[in-house]
RNA sequence: GCCGGAGUGGCGGAACUGGCAGUCGCGAUGGAUUCAAAAUCCAUUGCCCUCACGGGCGUGUGGGUUCGAGUCCCACCUCCGGCACCA
């Protein structure tokens, strides 16, 4: 019996999917498990960082369904959006025909690795089938005043030829192609996440099984602040304006007031000001200084408008500037400016001469520019003597008492922004008559397919507006001549939905019966990169919320626990195409197998961290698997045909602790861990066959390891398991439980220590008394040596495995 | 700047709750087997001193708490990630 990897690889593979193992149904009398993995882009090829992500989500797939829960573990395309686009433009195929070529490609490669799922429920972003359902919701969000058009400076990128949501830019870059950002005004379509943006931020407290960051990374960009947005009037005219502030108890410290260039007031404060062309000159600047340069940090600039406001508080008249340190896009778009207890309203006025009030004292011997700690309330009237919090809701009350502002709370998160200029993504099902104006299509007439066409490349609009067949259509309301909405929508709206689809992915009549997907939401383990903390997960949040508030989905929150695995370094950078450090795990799978790939994608390391990618790796792994091949088929050492002895108990208990550890590992995602506890016992075993063992243990022993095996390295256990005459198929075994008796030591080593310094170690029983454990530690003779001519202070004795003797 | 996370042998990493630092693997060294090699097996492998028994040092740096610290606390250094003129 020789290991012929390839050949049973296949013969496993085929048998999976030709007896259906892993397709599922519906059924109540079993506890389920959704295990879903962020669909990926098909691609095309596979790397070594691919196959890290697909080991984790197999072996859970394959450990749950053993441990008797009816698993989920679906497979689909996020195959609309850029990649496929370019790369269709640079090689000149139809997004498509490319499309639907990777598709099959990177299915073979899964199956090749395999990793099961349940095929039934395939799906592809890019098929009527699917983005017929993205419009359903988008008219849905439409009707519900969820979804808008409207005229805003948005994010451009000029490489991509298209508008980018918030989310996607980076430090002032696309997140795409890295090229700098800049604004632009146009008719955008948006979605109203701003109206969820409280709930989106409570509700991450329930997610307790997902990692701290991502939830802090997500209060931070949904960004809640507790403030106070006061009027200020404008002094010799009727104009007015709100500001929005966090500190309304630092009020009488306004010096001066900023409203950011795009400010809807400035401009009939500066027509006809003393300041009107200087003023006119700065805001032109502004307006065409790319996002970078405005936030370049320090060095601000600004111009006077000629006007004064008053200070709601004080009844004094301060000058009105306009600043692009002051941003439209957050709270009113103008700031009351305090240069006591703000950085940047300190440099402003430092630069330009304005006076500065302290109202909040600074500690003794604080030498700073602005202080922005806490202390005692100063310069200020009424609220002098407070601390802050006491201040703000003095001042908040104050105001409201007096009409002249209000306690209000911020978000940072704005709108999602879902129109996209580009190609290869969803039509959105909207239509412009010139008589109804904006008008949906109809349900019942979606999809809006997508057309196949000839130029598809980004042009400053989207390349639908160049099709006339698409374009002309009839007015839903009138039937008279009308134009489609061209843009298209951010693949984001197809990923944030996808994971309901799976549950009944064959539906034509209806987005989803909510009964399938009541039975199996949540998703009860959601595995994907760290990338997506914001983006993809924030508006898969919002999204089933959203259809949770319909009445089609139970659960406010689509994703119970959520694991984000690190990525696999080479050369100092993340593995990947564009970078070319990519490993392809072909020559691997013909030298080493499948298997062996798997077990060293989950050994490498923790699957939290980033590792890093070793050539010879895969070695090691390989050598465990074929030491578990030869000690099966009784190829090392002996096995002999005799009652079992004592040294066959010591291997049995070996083999129960194993499946102990194996198993609370893998529950806490230790899978590197798993895999070493395997490879301790395969050195056991391997030790206790040369002394020769039982017939009896050695099997027990070989069953207990194959199952536990056989989520990690499938093929593997598969052949032997059949091979040996365990049953017909691993998969569909139940998980092993261990025997606590078993696992329970009788001996232990005890550990003694003088002053802290290990210096003996006992052997002893384990269920020694505190008192017996003493004597025997200090009865030591080599203890003796350390302790004598010493005065005995204390001896503490944490039984049975430690004795520390305090000496003096 | 703010908010997270990390720093352990030649390398990847282990030590989950304060209790033997270095499981497991890679690499390396020596040996067995072999005509030879591959494969396999055995042994050694944190650093320093010692023929040895044994001892000293050791988890980024400095301090602290504790009988006892990789683990807890304080300060700092370095690296990684997120946010960043958010009022």
């Amino acid at each position: 019996m020789t290991y012929e990897i390839q050949q049973i690889e296949a013969k496993w593979q085929d048998r999976w999917e030709d007896e259906r193992v892993f397709n599922v149904t519906e059924d109540p009398k079993r506890p389920k498990f959704y295990n879903v993995q962020m669909y990926p882009y098909p691609s095309g090829d596979l790397h070594m960082g691919h196959l890290r992500n697909y080991s984790y989500v197999d072996l859970l797939t394959r450990y749950r369904r053993m441990q008797g829960y009816n698993v989920l573990s679906p497979m689909g395309w996020d195959s609309f959006g850029l990649p496929a686009e370019n790369a269709a433009i640079a090689t000149g195929i139809h997004p498509r025909e490319f499309t639907e070529r990777q598709i099959p490609r990177m299915k073979a490669q899964l199956r090749r690795l395999g990793a099961v799922y349940d095929w039934d429920r395939e799906l592809a972003s890019h098929t009527p089938e699917y983005y017929k359902w993205d419009q359903w919701l988008f008219l849905e969000l439409y009707k519900q005043g969820l979804a808008y058009k409207r005229n805003a400076p948005v994010n451009w990128c000029p490489t991509d030829q298209t508008v980018l949501a918030n989310e996607q830019v980076i430090d002032g870059h696309c997140e795409r192609c890295d090229s700098e950002v800049v604004k632009r005004d146009l008719d955008q379509w948006f979605f109203k996440i701003t109206d969820y943006a409280q709930r989106l931020l409570d509700d991450l407290d329930q997610l307790d099984a997902w990692p701290d960051r991502v939830r802090t990374m997500q209060r931070n960009w949904i960004g809640r602040s507790e403030g106070c947005t006061i009027t200020l009037e404008v002094r010799e005219t009727d104009l007015a304006f709100d500001v929005y502030t966090t500190r309304p108890d630092t009020v009488f410290g306004m010096t001066f007031a900023v409203l950011a260039p795009e400010h809807p007031l400035v401009e009939s404060l500066i027509s006809g000001s003393v300041n009107e062309a200087e003023a006119r000159a700065y805001i032109t600047a502004a307006g065409s200084a790319s996002e970078i340069d405005r936030q370049a940090e320090g060095d601000k600039t600004g111009v006077f408008t000629g006007h004064y406001a008053v200070n709601p508080a004080n009844g004094r008249s301060v000058p009105i500037w306009i600043a692009d340190y002051v941003l439209m896009g957050y709270g009113t778009g103008a700031i009351m400016a305090v240069p006591g207890e703000d950085q940047r309203d300190w440099d402003f006025a430092t630069k330009y001469g304005i006076e500065i009030i302290r109202t909040v004292e600074p500690p003794e011997g604080f030498d700073g520019e602005a202080y922005t700690g806490t202390g005692p309330v100063i310069n200020s009237d009424f609220l002098n003597g407070m601390e802050m919090a006491e201040a703000k809701a003095t001042i908040i009350a104050w105001f409201e008492e007096h009409g002249l502002g209000r306690g209000t709370v911020n978000f940072r998160l704005r709108d999602w922004l879902i129109s996209r200029q580009r190609y290869w993504g969803s039509p959105i099902p909207m239509v412009t008559c010139p008589t109804h104006g904006l008008v949906p299509v109809p349900t019942d007439q979606l999809p809006v397919v997508h057309p196949d066409i000839e130029d598809y490349r980004p042009a400053g609009r989207s390349p639908l507006a160049a099709s006339e067949s698409f374009v002309n259509t009839e007015c839903p309301v009138c039937g008279g001549p009308a134009k489609r909405e061209t843009d298209t929508m951010d693949t984001f709206v197809d990923s944030s939905w996808y994971f309901l689809r799976y549950c009944d992915a064959q539906n034509t009549e209806e987005i989803f019966d909510p009964a399938k997907v009541d039975y199996w939401m949540d998703v009860d383990q959601y595995i994907g990169g760290v990338e997506h903390a914001v983006l993809h997960l924030l508006y898969a949040r919002f999204i089933t919320k959203v259809l949770h508030d319909m009445g089609l989905v139970r659960s406010e929150e689509p994703f119970k626990a959520l694991f984000t695995q690190g990525m696999l370094v080479k050369d100092g950078a993340k593995m990947s195409k564009s970078k070319g450090n990519v490993v392809s795990p072909d020559a691997y799978y013909s030298k080493y197998g499948a298997d062996a790939i798997r077990l060293f994608e989950l050994f490498i390391g923790p699957p939290t961290d980033d590792a890093v990618w070793s050539d010879n790796g895969v070695e090691g792994t390989s050598r465990f698997l074929d030491r578990v091949w030869r000690m099966a088929t009784g190829q090392v050492g002996q096995i002999e045909d005799r009652p079992p002895g004592e040294a066959d108990a010591e291997v049995l208990a070996e083999a129960h602790r194993m499946v102990k550890k194996v198993t609370e590992d893998i529950d806490r995602f230790s899978f590197n861990t798993s895999v070493a506890h395997l490879m301790t016992f395969a050195n056991t075993l391997q030790s206790a066959l040369r002394e020769g063992l039982s017939t009896e243990t050695h099997r027990e022993v070989i069953r207990l390891l194959l199952l536990l095996l056989s989520p990690m390295a499938p093929h593997l256990s598969h052949e032997l398991w059949e091979q040996l005459g365990f049953g017909t198929m691993l998969a569909t075994e139940e998980w092993p439980a261990w025997d606590d008796d078993l696992v329970k030591r009788d001996v232990v080593t005890m550990v003694v220590q003088v002053n802290g310094k290990l210096r003996d170690k006992i052997e002893v029983a384990a269920d020694i008394d505190a008192e017996t454990a003493e004597s025997l530690a200090l009865g030591s003779e080599r203890i003796q040596d350390w302790i004598d001519g010493h005065n005995v202070k204390k001896v503490i004795v944490r039984e049975p495995n430690i004795v520390n003797i305090v000496v003096g």
